[in-house]
DNA sequence: TTTCGATATGATATATTGTAACGTTATTAT
DNA sequence: ATAATAACGTTACAATATATCATATCGAAA
């Protein structure tokens, strides 16, 4: 996904915002938010546990896995992407993005995933449909179905 | 979620739809679709093997309530609800929506679920979005994390 | 109408994803 | 130092889903 030392600046510009918050980025929560980040893909929890135990010789129980991507998703450090039951870094840990809504762009064939924003305008015409019919928005992220070039280029 | 007459109307319609392409909506894959017409909340595949038994002394088992899932939505009769890993009756059986794009308003307090349109328009803008980072849509449709009235009233 | 191929369903096993409950260890603040 | 809190571990299990192979049923062609 990102340049080593690109990754490295991220995970300390999470531990900062964790600080700020009174949250606590330890090592193992860094180093599956490290799994993450180095992934161009998402990933499973499981799959976690393997980088983990690959990576830094870590033996994370799922269960502890599950409890670090809970705290993470807390921090607004990862998402979770129910449309495939994986998760993904943050792509803007670094901003704030209070000015758009951050989407996900899921390939259905390689699990690659894009973050893109869309503008508020749309969010709002989004949000007037739902309280019509007398919902209420929780969180305007959405998981969009797609098929990235790649798998685009290789089915044709 | 409808009045039983209008749930057998709805299921005629759709089996004139399957007769139409050629494929057969049978029993079992009626008594499926029906579990989720009867149903105002977005139902897990064991939940349908559980009304299947109840309403219809129908033992179907779960492997072949998820095939009778994959073939309701090859039909566009049914959706997954990825967000809850749940299903639902498409509402718009009778018209064709080709004109709009069905949105899925998700409770995620009692899984109540409501099926609402968007603007053409709309769904052109996120489509450019997509495009501009070189992905495909693949089907525009949306999952929106909401809270329904009920629920909201009760929190407050 | 019979038999053959395709489609639908059943049975069984197992994979994958996720949670509950409770105990232990580590950190922090006093 | 020690008590309180937060983090993590362990075990058990629930919920969701797929793989595989066997059987049944339907529809069309011989």
């Amino acid at each position: 996904m990102s340049h080593p030392v690109e990754i490295e600046a991220l995970l300390d510009e999470a531990d900062q915002r964790c600080k700020k918050r009174g949250a606590r980025l330890t090592t193992k929560r860094k180093q599956v938010l490290a799994g993450l980040l180095h992934s161009d893909i998402a990933l499973s929890a499981y799959d976690l546990v393997d980088y983990c135990r690959e990576e830094h010789g870590q033996a994370i129980p799922a269960m502890s896995v599950y409890r670090m991507l809970d705290f993470l998703q807390s921090q607004y450090l990862v998402h979770k992407l129910s449309l495939a039951n994986k998760y993904v870094a943050c792509a803007h840990i670094r901003c704030d993005h209070d000015h758009e809504v951050p989407q996900f762009l899921i390939c259905g064939r390689c699990q690659r995933v894009e973050e893109i924003n869309v503008p508020k305008a749309m969010i709002k015409t989004l949000k007037r449909g739902v309280e019509e019919v007398g919902f209420e928005l929780v969180s305007p992220q959405l998981e969009i179905n797609c098929l990235c070039k790649g798998c685009l280029s290789e089915t044709a």
